[in-house]
DNA sequence: TTCAAAATAGCACGACCGTTCTTTTTTGCT
DNA sequence: AGCAAAAAAGAACGGTCGTGCTATTTTGAA
């Protein structure tokens, strides 16, 4: 391909992973989000490599070849939902200004993601509870990958804070834990339950909370 | 068999089960008990009859005849779980007067068998989380478990409201939900995440409720 | 077009799964 | 003590699991 002067083939290599993707690269993207979806329904200790293959039509070993394990397997998948989550979630709302109309739509959009609508289940809330008690690096991964957004969350009520949005006397981490915790109640009674009208509660939930640490304004 | 005057079998059975038990009915409750500890660790899903039998030391299939299925295996310790939870949650909270006196004392017995001091997991939390996709028998059990439970805490938020003791606008379904919340982040920051003080994160989320939906008295 | 390297398939393994069937042991009423 | 019924054990089944090994196919740079 190259007639150039590079000095050795290992800067060919990865010139040419830049240009475009090797096949390999290409179908493990596509097995990684093949196996979200199994992850999602299933479970990530439901997820099998066997069931993996049938989905994506190719051979048992074809598929883990691409991992060397299924905890690696596991691991790629929770990355790949911490992206998306990044994606959906996160960065919209960053592109609003520090405060309130930040951590409103943080919110609004992690309770949209969570929705009932979504037939896919949350992998952070459904993960937890398959590794709460085993120790390990896909716990680590799923633990360190929640930590980040529960701190970009805290770290928004902070600014929040600052911006004089909220009380002066505002516990960040306590105003958290209480959003945190209307977070995972609508996915137990929308998704589990599949108690009407759940949203409704999750956002009203959040008004109380605001107006409890005293938010100065209120939209809708 | 019988000489006796006793119409039919049946009769003689329920007889003599009443007496004493059978021997099968202790050792079936002696492995439902295990198993509902293997189910809090390793989740009903995780939960084999190999590993059951190994902990209860009998063979497989002395342990399975108990239950001819594991399915039946499944809900037995679901129904155990719920026995378990209204000695504990349940039943000390009726002991004291309507209101917000049983309302505290559902809450507070609650959150302390949700705490991270109990090593064993929730079983309401881990089951919502592997069978909300998943429809049948075990699924059903399961809802209807919870269901009674959150039943009856929404009943002991209505007669909070009655008493006077909560605002006479006091939406019940929603400071239902919204202490339903508490409980969930209790769980998943405590158990999965490890966070110091999630207790006292519900404490005083609990505060917060009564004091937005007008409790008049507070203790401590 | 050639050819090494990368990707995939095929096959087999040991382990564990739930379940069935048959045999042995234990129980508890007469 | 005798004896039928209940409980437990034992062995085997077909199935799926993750994983390792060896071919085969496909890729892509020279």
């Amino acid at each position: 391909m190259n007639h150039t002067a590079s000095m050795n083939k290992d800067a060919d290599k990865s010139l040419s992973k830049q240009r475009l993707l090797h096949k390999g690269q290409q179908t493990k993207s596509a097995i990684v989000e093949a196996a979200l979806g199994l992850a999602t329904q299933m479970g990530l200790e439901g997820l099998s490599i066997g069931a993996l293959a049938e989905v994506m039509k190719m051979s048992k070993s074809g598929v883990f070849a691409h991992f060397g394990s299924r905890e690696e397997l596991q691991i790629s998948v929770i990355r790949e939902y911490h992206h998306q989550f990044e994606q959906e979630v996160f960065f919209p709302a960053m592109n609003l200004p520090r405060g309130l109309p930040r951590l409103q739509a943080l919110f609004n959009n992690w309770m949209l993601r969570t929705s009932a609508e979504i037939d896919s289940g949350c992998l952070y809330i459904s993960g937890a509870a398959e590794f709460d008690d085993r120790p390990g690096p896909v716990r680590d991964a799923l633990a360190s990958s929640v930590k980040t957004w529960l701190t970009a969350l805290h770290r928004s009520v902070l600014q929040a804070r600052d911006e004089k949005h909220l009380a002066e006397d505002t516990d960040a981490t306590q105003m958290a834990f209480e959003i945190h915790g209307l977070i995972l109640a609508l996915h137990y009674e929308a998704r589990f339950l599949k108690t009407a009208k759940s949203l409704n509660r999750a956002k009203q939930g959040f008004e109380h909370i605001l107006l409890r640490y005293g938010a100065t304004t209120l939209k809708d």
